[in-house]
RNA sequence: GCGAGAGUGGCGGAACUGGUAGACGCUCUGGACUUAGAAUCCAGCGGGUUAUCCGUGGGGGUUCAAAUCCCCCCUCUCGCACCA
């Protein structure tokens, strides 16, 4: 009988399926875990980055339902977005008539893949029934004032034609496109995140056991907290101030210098009636024109220009000179900063270039004191204060905090936290997403949409332009609308939410996904959540992690829930490459999972893609390598196919100590043991691949040992379960194959509702064991001494070793160091 | 520049708390079976002057014992980056 996946797998599928084997909710008295992979782009196919994906979660998946847990493992499609609608233009049909094809092939593939989820709890973003609870977030927002208006440069992307947030916007390009973005003053929707940085930050700690650190170190930059001062500065012969934040205001006294961007609100006045007035507007136009990688890029020479203008250094009195610099950037901090060349480097390369003063005020401790006019770089370690009148002595670190007290005495500032994270901007000037519900009014302004009147359904019966342009705001059936406040004429909002905003909460819809009263019911909420595993890419460290961090602490606010954070844990897996690059349509080096699923069925697929690598590296997809998954796969088939008949159907781990009278019968329930030994820490730890080698080596030893096994009555049934309990480890990676060989062996019960095995310590145990000798930490023999033979005698033993005695001859034996069971080493000399 | 991670055979990778380096798999070589091939099975596979000699990016150190711990250096990958 050969094995025939194509015909197994199907007909496993729908054994699980008829059963509901993946059902779950949340009631009994089981512990819960919740299993989450993160939820594809219905693109069109399934690539390899899913299947690897989504073969790692469903083992974790499995194995916790083996191991006594009541698990969610639930899966869905993230389908608004951009590249429905650009191919929706292409091919001239409909993004949701796009979308949902590509959602019933990409279903189709999964299914095809066997993984176990729970079906009924299937979601898709597009659809009003999921939706129209976002939009009920968005009206708690706005009345929170969570979810606000403003009028700000943004990022666009003139090929999508629309904005984007800071956080899709990588090395000045657009991170769907690769165009170069633009800065644009528009009026857009932001979601207050920066109100929750400080949690969002301090949070992260709590993280710490269960996310890489990696991930967390991503978020903590991103987030940015500097901790510092504001420093006001008048400007001379004007009534206006310019203010600066600085980390380092214990370097006050040797602010020489003024610096502020060329976007600065205050340049206008400084430099107007300036007697280089053109030159200076000549420069600012330059670095204004420039686009944000421009900006960025590491080579752009520090320049700059002065304005002619002056401001008072309030701790020295002295005139600083304003200039406009190319370094200072207008949306961090203030968009000005003080000048202090001596303790900056950047204001030393300014300095430098342009002549003006450097002084110095923090001395180094423990080393010559330092002249400003020999110094290379600044010098920005910490020291004693200097220059600097009453501070004079003191350390640095203490300067910040009295500098920070003066400051505050004299109100010329104070102490500041600043932050490098920025509101989410959520609007977006496209038709393929949800309608933000929210009404112009001329009367009553912006106000939210009543909470009956959702959802705000977007309208199916539009063409889109072939600019990409939204067709909503020509769509007056869509927005021409009554005020939810006046009830007079007024006109709905056409932008419509970033795609991040839905995958920010569907973690949670999937905890009560068929409820038509509310997005969730507070008992499914709490119950399942945290996830308790979450699997997915690192290109979403920041991104979709952040925001559903933010999400879950503002629904927590809401009174929602008691929890502060989504994922208790999160496996960011490897890519799976192709010689060595990132499989990719364009480089022509992909492999289609249907093509490979129907070449070795989903088993091979899953096993290769498991066995390949750590989860969290990347790996090479080689034929010769799945082919090997293959030929395993093939080899228990035949091992089983060869002894069904022959041994008993006993559930693993079932024979007994005395069935074992045959040497390898021993070996073999030892080793049969070990094994469910090892499986067990290995997936505790996430090392699919360690895990399954052990289970190779298991049927290994099974091959080795069966002819003389099956002729004996013992060794039969130490045969039969150790058939039954590699199978049963196996199950999670390829499930059909094992339900199969199962079955074949002559077993009623499926394995699905089979729990984990468990192992003996008896059998863990051996009476003789090999104990190696070194001499000097270096390997010279081994000998074989029972398991309870006394140090002295294997002490004894060892150094009677031939080998070992050869080598000692004519040195003298310092020590000898016994590691029980294990080794002996002879110190000698 | 800052931060994180990684350097082990021809390759992917093992070695968890220091204790037999190279598990498991791939590739390759030889053999068995076969008219032949495929498949399968068995054996070998770090280097080597074949002496239990040398070997985990390089150099020091700690230790009876180091891939593993400490210090210095080199290389690579990823993230952030004129952040005041």
């Amino acid at each position: 009988m050969k094995y025939n996946p194509q015909e197994i797998e199907g007909r496993w599928q729908h054994f699980w399926e008829e059963r509901g084997s993946f059902h779950c909710d949340h009631t009994g008295d089981k512990p819960k875990c919740y299993c989450l992979e993160m939820f594809p782009y219905p693109s069109g196919n399934i690539h390899m980055g899913h299947v690897r994906n989504y073969s790692i979660a469903d083992v974790i998946a499995h194995c916790k339902r083996m191991q006594g847990y009541n698990v969610l493992h639930p899966i869905g499609w993230d389908a608004f977005g951009l590249p429905a609608e650009n191919a929706a233009i292409q091919h001239g049909t409909h993004p949701a008539e796009w979308t949902y094809a590509n959602i019933a092939n990409m279903r189709a593939q999964l299914k095809r893949l066997g993984f176990s989820y729970d079906w009924r709890r299937e979601l898709t973003t597009c659809d009003p029934e999921y939706y129209r609870w976002e939009q009920l977030f968005c009206i708690k927002f706005m009345e929170k004032g969570l979810l606000y208006r403003k009028k700000a440069p943004q990022n666009w992307c003139p090929k999508c034609n629309t904005v984007l947030a800071n956080e899709q916007v990588e090395e000045g390009l657009c991170w769907r496109c690769d165009s170069v973005v633009e800065q644009k003053e528009l009026t857009q929707w932001f979601l207050r995140i920066t109100d929750y940085a400080e949690e969002l930050l301090a949070d992260l700690d709590t993280l710490a056991r269960g996310w890489p650190e990696r991930v967390l170190t991503m978020q903590r930059n991103w987030i940015g907290k500097s901790t510092g001062a504001t420093i006001r500065f008048a400007v001379e012969n004007a009534s206006s101030h310019i203010t600066i934040f600085t980390t380092r205001q214990d370097t006050i006294c040797g602010a020489t210098f003024m610096s502020v961007a060329a976007a600065h609100p205050l340049l206008e006045e400084l430099i107007a009636g300036s007697e280089n007035e053109k030159d200076i507007r000549a420069f600012v136009q330059k670095i204004l024109g420039m686009d944000k990688r421009e900006m960025n890029s590491e080579n752009q020479e520090k320049e700059g220009v002065f304005t002619g203008r002056y401001c008072i250094n309030p701790f020295t009195g002295e005139r600083m000179p304003v200039w406009v610099a190319n370094f200072v950037l207008a949306e961090y901090g203030t968009g000005a900063v003080m000048g202090v060349p001596a303790h900056d480097q950047r204001d030393f390369e300014f300095a430098r270039k342009y002549s003006l003063p450097i002084r110095v005020v923090i001395q180094p401790e423990n080393a010559p004191p330092l002249d400003p006019d020999a110094m290379e770089e600044a010098m920005t370690d910490d020291g004693i204060m200097t220059n600097s009148g009453q501070f004079d002595g003191l350390t640095n670190e203490e300067g910040k905090l009295r500098v920070a007290d003066r400051l505050e005495e004299n109100t010329l500032g104070g102490r500041a936290v600043n932050w490098r994270l920025r509101d989410w901007n959520v609007s977006r000037q496209r038709y393929w997403g949800t309608p933000i519900p929210a009404v112009h009014c001329d009367s009553c302004g912006v106000v939210p949409e009543k909470e009956e009147n959702l959802p705000v359904l977007l309208p199916l019966g539009v063409v889109t332009h072939p600019d990409g342009r939204s067709p909503l705001p020509d769509t007056p059936a869509f927005h021409a609308c009554a005020c939810p406040q006046c009830g007079g004429k007024a006109r709905r909002e056409t932008d419509t939410l970033d795609t991040f905003v839905e995958s920010s909460w569907y973690f949670l819809r999937y905890t009560d996904p068929g409820n038509d009263r509310e997005p969730f019911t507070a008992q499914a909420m709490d119950y399942w959540m945290p996830v308790d595993h979450y699997v997915g890419g690192v290109e979403h460290a920041i991104l979709h992690l952040l925001y559903s961090r933010f999400f879950v602490k503002a629904l927590r606010d809401f009174g929602y829930t008691g929890q502060s954070e989504p994922f208790a844990n999160l496996l960011t897996q490897g890519m799976v490459l192709m010689n060595g690059a990132k499989m990719s349509k364009s480089k022509g080096n992909t492999v289609d999972p249907s093509e490979m699923l129907a070449r070795y069925g989903a088993d091979t697929v899953r096993l290769f893609c498991l066995f390949a690598a750590p989860p969290e590296r990347d790996f090479d997809w080689t034929e010769s390598g799945i082919e090997g998954a293959h030929r395993f796969i093939n080899r228990l088939w035949r091992l089983v196919m060869e002894l069904a008949a022959a041994v008993p159907a006993l559930e693993p781990c079932s024979a007994a100590k005395e069935d074992a009278s045959l040497p390898k019968a021993q070996e073999l329930r030892q080793k049969e043991h070990l094994t469910v030994k090892k499986v067990g820490e290995d997936i505790a730890r996430f090392q699919f691949n360690t895990a399954i080698a052990a289970v190779m080596e298991l049927v290994n030893l099974m091959y080795l040992a069966k002819e003389e096994l099956a002729a004996d009555a013992g060794g039969k049934r130490t045969l039969g379960s150790a058939i039954s309990t590699a199978l049963t480890l196996l199950f999670p990676v390829t499930p059909h194959l094992c339900e199969e060989l199962r079955s074949r062996l002559g077993f009623s019960s499926p394995l699905v509702e089979q729990s984990w095995p468990v192992y003996a310590e008896e059998a863990l145990f051996r009476n003789s064991v090999t104990v190696v000798v070194q001499i000097n930490g270096r390997l010279r023999g081994k000998i074989e001494t029972a398991a309870d033979a006394p140090e002295e005698s294997v002490k004894a033993a060892a150094l009677a070793e031939a080998n070992v005695r050869k080598h000692l001859e004519g040195l003298s034996i310092r020590k000898v160091v016994l590691v029980p069971g294990k080794l002996v080493n002879v110190v000698a000399n």
